[in-house]
DNA sequence: TATGAATGAGTCTTCATTCAT
DNA sequence: TATGAATGAAGACTCATTCAT
């Protein structure tokens, strides 16, 4: 019997091995010789786990986004206010730009821009953006509705505002990107939250007793950062 | 100083010739001898305009920032109010990614890539985004204070208000590069720009009256989409 | 002994496992784990039975030689006149390519190729051609000696003759590899063989009384095809 | 203005340089690099004069055949006699491989195999060797019709024949492949050239007076070789 | 004995850049 | 000034062979 190896285990620690070096010379840049000394194995051993550069970087952008929704999810999941599932939703999100470990925003704007440029091309790894979105959006909109129905949020097209949080979020995420020593990445995000939050906000002249809980915090917001 | 004009001409001349291809076929795709063909000169003639290939990349997407940031400023300046301000130069923002002459959307976002994947390399090609965001900011900025000075807004952090505003608007652009089709773009500006203002306003009950202008419009905004 | 057996069975087994695949894709275009998949054993078991790739292509050569040689033998033993030997020789020979079984000519094309080729180099892989060519003659040339000794044949140098029968046998069946739709091998096949006894059979004017076996025969083979 | 280079002569160049490698090493051994080095340029530049090796193997096949097709042709057309025509046309095919210059028939082996492996492949350059058949079939047939007609030669079927002298040719040249030290080429063409002479002629008995011409030739050549 | 995971030498091909004209 | 022929470094990928189990 030959040596027993765990195929899934290996894929993914070349993945891991991948985004490392991806993070440090970008999706572009990075030969399959980079990836294969980074996870100390031979060029040719890449693939007998991967068909080729192209599906490799497809699994490791799935892999991503995979890790990124699960960590989002997990935190708008132990929130119980809906103000607090939107705050810790964006924020959670941008924090995981943040972890040194993996560089993941710089990545994901690699593979963005590669799938933009892949959409219609013959090739059969490129990444569906669209499905994506709409994972992200299946995500806000709950929350958003709850808070339309618990009367917190005024009423308000969900779809198109869980579209306008999600676009702030990526284009703070790119300004940080181009700037990552002087912006503030999680201040800016409060600050958007804020603002948002704000928007949600039923006017006060037309607001009944509808608004007990956490008045102190809604104040407190009030302050744009 | 016949030789400069004419050498500064051909040289756009050659830049759109390379917009036109990068619209085409994407930037990373795109080859020197498909500019040279597409500008209809020769290959060698290229590196008589520019340094090399990322020199022009560089200048191709300072070009393109330019004529998009020219176009937005143009359209604020034509606004009075500064919600008009706001609402017309995030709508201008966007318009220009629709406008389907060249793509610029695409290649917005080809180079945004290329930019921070070459962050730190010791390449020609290292567009300063920092500048490009503090630009953008500089645009919004002051159309914020205007409407805080006029007691239209209220008090904020111009600075993050305009980050995040940009952010939106950059968001959105993604998320329409990613499903064209479907996603329509204008009427997701219209309700994030909507939204923003919605957040701008002085609450009812603290607001005196120096909400003269406008006031229908306002109500009318309410209705987030 | 058992041991040896075994041994040999297996090589035999890979050998024939070769061979399909040598028929489906072509000798070139076959790898060492094609030939593993087909015989159903591991890659690095082929090599506890060759040595290489090339000793593996030698053997399996020889062996297809070896059956082939078998075939066209037993059909000419079975046939009592020189002429029947030679026709019914040629006849088997192209039988033989035309054999669905295991597209013998294509593989036999390849090897002569490589033989061809690797003339000369230090392979393992040399095939001894002229020794199967020698093989061939010794076939063919009894028969014609004892056409010539039986009066059947007009004198001749049989070793020359004898090639140019196997050279027409095999160039037959180059042509029929070119076109195996349209280029009816067999048909062919006999003309040469008519063509063949024609040159050799004793002018009529210089012919005595020494051809009193199958007169009706040879004249049916006047017309020639 | 650039250079100014005879592309077609500068591809024939390298279709030269390469035939040089082929013979020497083989088609299959023959890397773009050697073929680069034997004519004295770039690996890059042989792709300005064909987009793959592929492309240029077909290049000289195309090359190789129609060079054999014009000397035979020649040789053919300067003979008056169809039996003259004849044997002309085969020693002058099989003289072609004798030219030591660029190792003809290696080189057509080689190409041979290749062909008939690629047939039903997707590739582009698959040889047409049907036609290739036909077209030596048509440098054959007149001749044999001339000579039926001159009375010279019996009835037959003239593409039957051309085929099985073709196929004979081609055999010859096979083994003398497989023997270039000791299989004299020449000399068994022109014993097999006789032969078909011999199995061409006209019956004696059946003979009217229509073979006046040259019959100390056919005598002579009634000793086979 | 059998295996198949691992390997890296070897190959084709691309393309930015150079430079002779 | 303009050109495009020439170039070679670089990179994805293949596959025969090895060897630990």
């Amino acid at each position: 019997m030959a040596r027993i190896v765990d195929k899934k285990a290996k894929q993914k620690e070349i993945l891991q091995a991948a985004m490392r070096v991806f993070a440090r010379k970008g999706v572009a840049n990075t030969k399959m010789i980079d990836v294969a000394r980074e996870a100390g194995i031979g060029k040719g051993t890449i693939y007998e786990y991967f068909s080729s550069r192209e599906q490799m970087l497809h699994m490791a952008f799935s892999y991503l986004l995979h890790r990124i929704k699960k960590l989002v999810v997990q935190r708008i999941d132990a929130a119980m206010d809906p103000r607090e599932k939107i705050r810790t939703g964006v924020l959670a999100y941008l924090d995981v730009a943040t972890m040194k470990i993996e560089d993941y925003a710089d990545i994901l704007m690699d593979f963005w821009a590669q799938s933009v440029r892949q959409r219609g091309s013959q090739s059969d790894f490129s990444i569906d953006l669209q499905h994506i979105y709409q994972d992200y959006r299946d995500l806000v909109v709950p929350a958003l509705e709850e808070g339309i129905q618990q009367g917190l949020f005024r009423p308000m097209d969900p779809e198109k505002v869980a579209s306008a949080l999600i676009a702030t979020c990526e284009g703070l995420l790119l300004q940080w990107l181009a700037d990552r020593e002087n912006f503030d990445l999680m201040a800016h995000g409060q600050a958007a939250v804020a603002l948002f939050l704000e928007a949600f906000q039923i006017p006060a002249n037309s607001q009944q007793n509808n608004r007990p809980t956490m008045p102190a915090e809604s104040t407190q917001v009030d302050r744009l950062s």
